[in-house]
DNA sequence: CGGTGTCATGACATCGGTGTCATTACCGTT
DNA sequence: AACGGTAATGACACCGATGTCATGACACCG
């Protein structure tokens, strides 16, 4: 690869007249400037960041874990994936702002992190942005002190700063529009309920009903715990069982997530229900791919996945820039709820509780 | 943050001697070893890769340009994501042979490969991955001639490496499967038919045909040319309103991928068509998110993105390395048939051509 | 016409490592 | 005892860029 010395020869002029040339940082004249341009385009130049960067003591590369690549492979169709759009977030972000984005993957591993660190530490990464794949307390050290560190969809007992899903605002928004089509028995199909989603999302789910005068029904939820294991669509179908054993049986059918939403379509219809005529479903996350291509499309609780990114990055680099302080709180971030065609009023029918004598007609 | 020298200094020895204790390439007296490595340790010293890299011309990093990040947003639900497979597989072989990966994302927008590239080339990466996300031929021009390269998913005219799915025997293998189960009305749902996996896939599911003595029925093939858009339910609607028209309907479909299957499953039991009792479906791209979690869980052709990642790395880095010369022929892979339970035999009935016996019940 | 300021350019040191070569001390041989 | 060999260490140059300072050529001013 040519130098700056192959150029400046090749021009003859010094070094330091092609470095300025390049920076543009002092006057060259236009012969000269010229010459050196066509010195640099016959040989190809292209400067060396490990270099310039040397000198500089200036990197422009800002760190990233996350587990999205390959945490893919874990379990079966593990969740991960969707994490991605956290990466995608931030990746727009920091583009703009002219660093490169050193992105580095776990393998699944957390102990693998500490050397995921050690290597942007040896490239003087001037940023750590650190993703999980759910929303969970952080659960690996991260080292390198002086380096700023942002947390994505984690959080820790220190003070890092953090960037969450703002999953209680989440359900309570979508137990709203469900409530709002007039349902009152509503059925909630949660994920494992040591997650901190799970935890958040129920308070969401209660705070609504409870603005709007229903009683919770204990009855009314059931938990998924071994969701992504071969067993779950039987423990889905005795889930859905439990429900509509009940001499009230729900109306509708909130699900921990999209994908647990396109299990229950499956199941609903072998049963003979249909959606969203005999009973309504809506998810949670947005997972387009599933959301927008169901058959009826789903009515879903956006989990902004993507915002979080870029708000994240966003605070990373102001924190690099030293213009900002590290933000005391947990940043939780909002998400919107997406009517679909899931979601709609109840049937007319005559329950102990209410008649509803609406009825909207989806096509 | 601290160098050598300070190292050095702190260990009462020559920065070289400091050089030596990290890289173990001459003997180091015991004492001065751990002395050295006491410094190392009070200084929290981690060695720069960029002064290693200019000195050593080497900068042990391979850059991969891929659209998968952004290209979520795009469209709809786009494809996008799944090509996130081709990194990570890439990833675990780059990992192991002690590289660094640097990602670099197109955000969705061509025009920025060479931007991409460029930076690459500051960095001296030593080889370069690009990855399209779906199979097609290269649409862009890569700059950086003298750097490996090899083409993931794509594939020029030039003889550039390049590793593809092997989509002709995916579906020949996943009809085949069709076959055996004794169907032989097998309709076709396809995706845009300009599509090189369309066009390599028609002609599997042809030559699996041919093999058994079906004879092609061209109206049993329809395409989804929107598919991704905002009216793509109504379109797969009419293109199995046309099967069923049929006097002699399918019992068995093919669809384009997975994402089109899913649509499929609500429609059909829509019009009252049970999967698989009435008729059996399969998909393309075993993108489990999908195939696992549809009830019933999915028949499907997988489509190898995590093989050919590795694949693709494994033969950039030989090379790299000099040891093996470019291949000249696409590196084809192939992928497994995932039989699931939206497959099973035909029902008992009398149709013209055939009098199926068989019956397998699926829980 | 001499002093001063700006433009254009180059010489040289420097960043943090590593390759080359030199130096010293100590070992075993003959 | 003189010699060759190896272990342990350091001095110094160099990789490719950029910051500092110096220098020469003009142009402008009084």
């Amino acid at each position: 690869m040519a130098t700056i010395y192959d150029v400046a020869a090749r021009a003859g002029v010094s070094p330091k007249t092609v470095s300025r040339v390049l920076n543009v940082d002092a006057p060259v004249a236009k012969d000269t400037k010229r010459a050196v341009h066509k010195a640099m385009d016959e040989l190809g130049y292209v400067p060396s960041h490990a270099a310039r960067s040397i000198k500089s003591n200036k990197s422009g590369l800002i760190g990233l874990i996350t587990g999205a690549i390959s945490s893919a492979e874990e379990g079966s169709a593990a969740a991960g994936l969707p994490e991605l759009h956290i990466v995608q977030g931030a990746q727009a972000v920091i583009e703009r702002s002219r660093k490169t984005l050193l992105i580095s993957d776990t393998g699944g591993r957390l102990e693998r992190v500490p050397d995921l660190v050690r290597t942007f530490q040896e490239h003087r990464v001037e940023g750590i942005l650190y993703v999980a794949d759910y929303h969970k307390p952080l659960d690996v050290e991260l080292p390198a002190e002086g380096t700023p560190k942002v947390l994505v969809n984690c959080f820790d007992d220190f003070g890092t700063p953090a960037v969450v899903p703002d999953d209680e605002a989440g359900q309570l928004g979508l137990t709203r529009a469900v409530v709002e089509q007039g349902h009152r028995r509503i059925a909630y199909l949660t994920l494992a309920p040591a997650q901190e989603a799970t935890r958040l999302r129920l308070s969401g789910y209660r705070a609504s009903l409870a603005e709007s005068g229903i009683e919770f029904d204990p009855a009314l939820v059931q938990a998924t715990d071994l969701f992504g294991t071969a067993g779950e669509h039987q423990l889905i179908w005795d889930a859905l069982e439990k429900f509509f054993a009940s001499d009230e049986p729900p109306t509708a059918i909130c699900c921990g997530n999209d994908r647990l939403a396109m299990a229950v379509y499956g199941i609903l219809r072998r049963r003979g229900i249909s959606v969203p005529e005999d009973v309504s479903v809506v998810g949670y996350d947005d997972h387009r791919l599933i959301s927008e291509t169901l058959y009826p499309a789903l009515t879903t609780a956006e989990l902004p996945y993507s915002a979080m990114g870029a708000r994240a990055a966003q605070i990373l680099l102001e924190l690099m820039a030293g213009e900002a302080e590290a933000p005391s709180e947990r940043i939780r971030v909002g998400g919107q709820v997406q009517h679909r065609a899931s979601l709609v009023a109840p049937a007319v029918t005559v329950s102990k509780n209410i008649i509803s004598l609406k009825r909207r007609k989806e096509e």
